[in-house]
DNA sequence: CCCTTACATGAGCATATATTCATATACTTT
DNA sequence: AAAGTATATGAATATATGCTCATGTAAGGG
C-alpha cells in the first residue's frame, strides 16, 4: 500500500506516528454508522422525545402535549427516528402509539446522562 | 403548577400517561448539555479526529495527513471540540500537539463502537 | 530583521437540519 | 357516504454546519 507523503509537514518527521494511527483507523462504513446514531441524539427534542418513548408507550399528540411541540414537528422527528429504526409504532384505532426499545440508543442516552450529571463536580480546570 | 391540555388531543383521554411523562422529564440545562455532548461526535470528521487523539497525541499538520483533511479543517474543528473541553492542547516550538483524555466522550464513542459492531446481526427485521 | 513553518481564524458558500403551514391519508362514527 | 379525529408529509423558511480560501499570528533559523 502507498502511504502518501507529499505534503508532508514537520518535514515528514512523524511520519511514524502518522502511520500508526492510520493503522488504527475506523473503517469508514463503521464510522458514517456512528455519526448517524449520535446524530439522533444530538439534537435536544429528539433526545426529550426519546426520553419519554423510553419510559412508556405514547401516541403522536400525547407526546406532543408532554413536550409542548407542534403534533407536525412531533411526526417529523418520529418519522427520522422509524427511518433509523430507533422507534416502532403500532396502530390502535385511528391513534398510532409509539415507543422506543432500542437498548444501544437507550444505553447510550443513559450514560450521556450519568455523565453529564457527574460533570462540573470534576471539572478541575 | 398548571398542566395545560386546552388543545389535548385524544378527547383528552390520555391526561395520566402526559402528566406521568412530564413528571419524569430531563432538566433543560441537561438536555442541552446531552445533546451538545451528542453533537460532538455526530460528525465522521469529529469521529475519526478523537478517535486518533484517545489513542495519541498529535499535532495538527499529523492529525490532517493522517485523516487526508486540509489543516484548515482539522484547525477548526479542533477550534470547536476545545470550546467544549474535549480536547487539549500543549505546545512545543511552533507545533500544537493535541489529545483528548476526556473519559466521558471516550466511553460514549467506545460503547457506539461495540453497539455499531453487533448491529447488523439482530437486525431481524 | 526577514523568511519559513505551523497553526488559527474570518468570510463565503453549499448543504443539512428543524420547524411551520397547508394538505393528504387512515380510521371511526353517524 | 359524509364528517370528524389522529397522523403523515411536501414545500418553504430560517438557521446551523462543515468546508475552502485567504489571511493573520506565533515560534524558529538565517
Amino acid at each position: 500500500m502507498v502511504v502518501r507523503m507529499d505534503d508532508a509537514c514537520c518535514g515528514g518527521l512523524h511520519s511514524d506516528a502518522v502511520a500508526d494511527v492510520r493503522s488504527g483507523q475506523l473503517a469508514e462504513p463503521l464510522v458514517l454508522t456512528l455519526s448517524e446514531a449520535f446524530k439522533a441524539l444530538a439534537d435536544p427534542t429528539r433526545i426529550r422525545m426519546l426520553h419519554c418513548l423510553l419510559r412508556r408507550e405514547l401516541c403522536v399528540c400525547d407526546l406532543a402535549e408532554a413536550l409542548g411541540m407542534t403534533q407536525s414537528a412531533v411526526s417529523h422527528q418520529l418519522r427520522y427516528l422509524r427511518t433509523l429504526r430507533i422507534v416502532k409504532n403500532r396502530r390502535d384505532g385511528n391513534a398510532i402509539y409509539y415507543t422506543c426499545d432500542d437498548a444501544h440508543i437507550a444505553g447510550l442516552l443513559q450514560m450521556g446522562i450519568d455523565h453529564a450529571m457527574h460533570a462540573g463536580a470534576n471539572e478541575g480546570g
